[in-house]
Parts: C-alpha cells; sequence; structure tokens
DNA sequence: AAGTTATGTGGAACCGATACCACAACTAGA
DNA sequence: TCTAGTTGTGGTATCGGTTCCACATAACTT
C-alpha cells in the first residue's frame, strides 16, 4: 500500500505539499498540484484512515445505534441517515446494542477514541447521565428515541399525538373496549410513556375508562403479537379493537386473528405504528400511524453535522410530523 | 482520554509492559501485571484503535459488503454474521453497495488501508478480477453470492438444486405452464445463471418447453412483483404458476393477484425464495425455498477466522443445505 | 564455576498522516 | 527603496500504540 511518503517521492516534493493536496489547502501551485495528483493516481494512493484519525480531529464518520437491524423500522432509518450522510460526505458506522446496556456503552467507547466524530442513537438503553458521560468526546444525539430533558437535541415525533389520534380514531369508529399494546416495560420516560399518556387522555376525553386486564407490555415480534392475540381469546370480556406500538405486533395479532377465524376489523379493529412495509403486505391492511422516516434520518444528518461545525451551538428538539394512515384494518 | 504514556506513567512502569499487559504477551511479572491493570481501571483507560490499526496487523474487525440492509434477506445475514463474529471477538462493519460497482470498490478499499482484516462478500457487483486485485491486503471470501470459479472460499447453497426442487414442485402439482422470475439480469455467472439452469433442467425432464414471454428479469421488489403479475393479466395465454427468485417479489404477484380477484394457488400458483419472514405473512402463506440464513453467517466467521489465522488455507467451497418449504401459496 | 537458556523490563524507532514553525520569494503600499 | 503582507514550500514533532533490540537477572546445564 502507497503511503504519503511514496507520493511526496515521486512528486518530488514534501509530505506536507502532498498533505495540502489531499486536503484542499490554499498556498499550493497549480503546477505542484498537477505533480501531486498525477503520482497519487499512478501509486493508486488512498489516505490511511487510522492515521488520520489518530492524529487529526475530524474522522468524517458518524455512528449510529439501533437496537437491531433486523427490525425493519431501523433498516429504514439507518438507510435514511446512511443516504443523507453520504451527500455530505460523512460515513456512517453501524452499531447494534441488541437492547444491551453493555453493547450500547461499547458503542459510545469510539467517541472516546475518536473513532466516530460523533454519534446518533435511535434507541438508548443506559441512563442518560451514563451516556453523558461521553458528551465531553463528542457530540450525541437522539433520533427517534428520546429522553424527556433537554440534554442533546433529538429528532421525535410527538408520540403522545400519535398514540392520540390513533386512539381517537378507534373511538370514532365505535370502539369503547380498546385493548393496549406496548413495546416498553414501564417506561419512566421516552416514547413509551408519552405514547400512554396520548392513549389515555383520547380515551379519558370521552369518559372511556381503561382496563388494566387489556394492557400488554413488553410486545415487539410477530410472535408476541399472535400471543397476545390468544391471550384476548381466552377473555370472557374481549376488546373490539387494540392499538399496538408497531406494525409486527399488529402483524401478528391480524395472521393469528384470521387463523382463528376472526374477522378484521368487524370482530376486531387494529392499529399498527410506523407504517413499515408490512402493513400493506398484510392482509386487509394495516391501519397505522406513520413516522417519517427519511425526513428523520435528513434531519439527523443537517443537525449532526451543525454540532460537529459548532460545538456551542444551542440545544433543541426538532419535532417531525406524525400521521394517521387508515386502510382496512379498523 | 488516557493514553498508555498515562497507564505507564500512574503505574511506574514502561510503555512497554503496559503494551504487553494489554496484549497478554508472556515474560511479564504478576506483580507488575496487577499494577498496570489497576492503573487502566482507575484511569478507564481504552486502547485506541487507529493507533494499533497503525502500527500493529490485526483489527480484529471483519467487513461485510451487502447490496442493501432494508432488504430483510440481508439484514438477518448481517446478524447472523454479526453474532458469529461476536462470539470470536470480532467486530463487524457493515458496507452497503447499493448494487453500485464504485461503492463496493470503496468498502474494498478498506483492506487496502487495514481498516478490516479481511471482507465477506454477501453480493458481487465488479467482476471477480476487479475484486481480486484487492486480495493481496487481505481475505476475501463470499457468502451467498459465488462465481463459478474456484478463486476465493464460498459459503453457499446448491442454487441449482434450488431452483430445480421449487421447480418441480410445481410441475408434480399439475402444472405445465410455469414463468421464472429472476433477479439477475442475464447473469454469466453466479447465482443467477445455476438457478437458471436448475429451472430448466426440471421442465425439460417432463418435455415442457419453456415460453419466452413469461421469463421477468431484474425483478427484485414487491413493486416488481405487482408488476409482473399486471402484465400476465394482459396475456392471451397465461401460465398457471410462478417461480419467482425472490420472496418480495412472489409477495407482491400475491397481493396484486389478490387485488385482482384471482384466487391462489388456485388461479395461480406462486413460489418464492428465501422464506423471509414476508414468507409466513402473506395470505396465503407463501411456498418457498429457504436459505438457512443462521449457518451461512456462523460458518462465514468460522471461515474467515481460518483464513486470517492461515492465510495459505485451501480455497475451497462449502455448501449447505437448501430446502423446500411447502406452504399455501402452491 | 562457567556457560547457556529462560524470564522480565525499558529505550527508542516506527506506522502514516497532520500541523506548527521557519523561511523563501513575490507583491503591494508608503 | 524599504517595509509589510501574501503566497508557497519543506522540516520536524506529534498522535497512541507495537515491536525490535539491548540489557539485567534468574534458572538450568554440563
Amino acid at each position: 500500500m502507497a503511503t504519503i511518503s511514496d507520493v511526496a517521492k515521486l512528486s518530488g516534493l514534501s509530505k506536507t505539499t502532498v498533505s495540502r493536496v489531499i486536503n484542499n489547502h490554499p498556498y499550493v501551485s497549480d503546477k505542484k498540484r498537477e505533480q501531486v495528483l498525477k503520482a497519487m493516481k499512478e501509486l493508486g494512493y488512498i489516505p490511511n484512515p487510522s492515521a488520520r484519525r489518530l492524529r487529526g480531529q475530524l474522522t468524517t464518520t458518524i455512528g449510529v445505534i439501533v437496537p437491531r437491524i433486523v427490525n425493519p423500522f431501523f433498516a429504514h432509518l439507518i438507510n435514511s441517515i446512511e443516504q443523507a450522510a453520504s451527500e455530505k460526505g460523512y460515513q456512517v458506522l453501524i452499531g447494534q446494542s441488541y437492547e444491551d446496556k453493555e453493547k450500547e456503552v461499547a458503542f459510545l467507547n469510539l467517541l472516546k477514541t475518536k473513532q466516530v466524530d460523533g454519534i446518533i442513537m435511535t434507541s438508548t438503553e443506559n441512563d442518560w447521565n451514563v451516556i453523558e458521560s461521553y458528551n465531553e468526546y463528542g457530540p450525541i444525539m437522539l433520533c427517534n428515541d428520546y429522553v424527556n430533558q433537554k440534554v442533546a437535541p433529538m429528532i421525535r415525533l410527538n408520540q403522545t399525538k400519535g398514540a392520540y389520534i390513533g386512539a381517537n380514531h378507534l373511538i370514532e369508529r365505535g370502539h369503547r373496549k380498546i385493548a393496549y399494546c406496548t413495546g416498553g416495560l414501564f417506561d419512566e420516560q421516552g416514547k413509551g410513556k408519552d405514547r400512554n399518556q396520548g392513549f389515555q387522555k383520547a380515551l379519558s376525553e370521552v369518559g372511556i375508562k381503561i382496563n388494566p386486564k387489556w394492557i400488554f407490555i413488553d410486545q415487539h415480534t410477530i410472535e408476541d403479537g399472535k400471543h397476545v392475540l390468544r391471550q384476548i381469546l381466552e377473555m370472557e370480556d374481549r376488546p373490539t379493537a387494540i392499538f399496538t406500538g408497531s406494525d409486527e405486533v399488529a402483524g401478528g395479532i391480524v395472521i393469528a386473528a384470521k387463523e382463528k377465524g376472526l374477522i378484521i376489523p368487524k370482530d376486531l379493529a387494529v392499529i399498527g405504528f410506523d407504517d413499515q412495509p408490512i402493513a400493506e403486505i398484510l392482509d386487509p391492511k394495516l391501519t397505522t400511524i406513520r413516522q417519517p422516516v427519511d425526513l428523520m434520518g435528513e434531519k439527523s444528518i443537517e443537525v449532526m453535522i451543525e454540532m460537529l461545525e459548532n460545538p456551542e451551538m444551542e440545544i433543541r428538539n426538532y419535532e417531525l410530523p406524525i400521521e394517521l394512515i387508515v386502510r382496512q384494518s379498523t
């Protein structure tokens, strides 16, 4: 592998001049610039990122933490972040936390060792005070998930509103016995709590009391959804509609319901969250709450680069529109 | 951020000794090892990977190229590779080629600059002679996709057999008018060609001639599948069954067919490929050919590490089982 | 007892880039 | 014409590790 010294030697110039050409510094004559460029091409030279990272500050790499890429929502989010980043000349380093605190910390350490310039977190496992301690090594921001303190820039959706319009839609369809599936455990802060609030608000506004038996927590996958439906079938007093925190769980419910001979939405109305591809694949197609993934990615990169260029930037939240997509499952 | 010198100073020893402790070298007395460990903990020291990469050889990082992570098949493949890698103490660096030759080359360059120890390619965009030129900088292997020369270790499935058993299944169900969707263009080598052969073999064995009007190339997405169905509907002489190169295309066909009032499998039998989650979500559930993603990931890492440890290793192919999953769409 | 070999430690060069500093040459203003 | 500023170039220290080499001491051989 050719090094900067090889290029310097071949072009008959110094390493400094070569470095200036690489980095588009001023004060290099056109003639020597040409010489360097020619030598670089001839040798197939590529600067060694390790050396640059070690010496310089900027790595032009942004880290993105997701819980798991097999979740299509996050796959699409990564995708949109990467697209936006590459337009700005940044690379993206993907890390999966697998919902594990230690894995998350391991990834945050990339900031310490200057492997990435900044980190976009799409989920948080550790408490904020743990994460915060890494902030001195580089900017950290949140996209999708959030904490309810103004500690870092956040790209967020109004989850309260999302859950509210979803629940409201069910109420407008005439339902009063509404079940609720959430991904989090009890979620003292962040997405889960806000959705809970939106859901509760919609119901209490029309005087519906929530039946605690119809609350399902820690539901994530299609399998979880199937299991929820089975539980519902065993109840004497069954809900007529169900609000879920993800299209996958909703999908599981729809699939299992059909297997058991239920008609959707007549026997059970189901509403999802995210507007993932699965929502259109299901039969009946899923009514869901759309999260604008592409916008989220774009905005994240925009804000991240702003932070990188101006570390003293004011911390603020960016709220993106959330929208109800009515299809056939309600 | 603490450096090795800080640790050396605090423990009252030399950088050399600290380095030996980090790397588990012999010839360090227990007493000094303890001192170093204590100092490391006290400072929250983490070795800087850039510095290690720059000087040393090993990066304990393996690169994986996929076309795009939003394709669930590849998301799962990455996932299984990452799981296996992390068990062996390796990290994984994910690169998306977006089916673009230049992006693929850019990723291969990580090998040149010692950012990764080796690369696992799950798809190939460039000709092998382009890719081969990077082989001198580190091991390259193929997983999923392959070329028909014994140039690099390959983890592959017998695609010919896969297509053969799929087509055969349709024939056994009584179909003689069978359409064919493939992902590749004309695919002079690799997966596409082998599948074509398997498909042709099954048909010609029972004396069926292929109708060129029923061959659809370059089909990848759900949308593509919908489009294929519309084309079929416009034909005077329609196929009664269709073999597709991916569950997504098959899914699109199923969805569009239902919209047009066709009954599957009565009016049209559909068979997919990959056994992705979508196969079980669809209604009717998709008959498909399963690729053992978890096995593929495990085996890839096993072989990659073997290559890293023994560069002179014999090049061979590893064939994994492929299997027909019969559900409701045929 | 003298000569090997095994064990333990530190100094310093080195990996490949960047950036500070010194200096040369040229341009412009007074 | 002289000083001050602009433009262009190279030498060298530096980033944070690893590794070669020299050297010291302890443990075995004959």
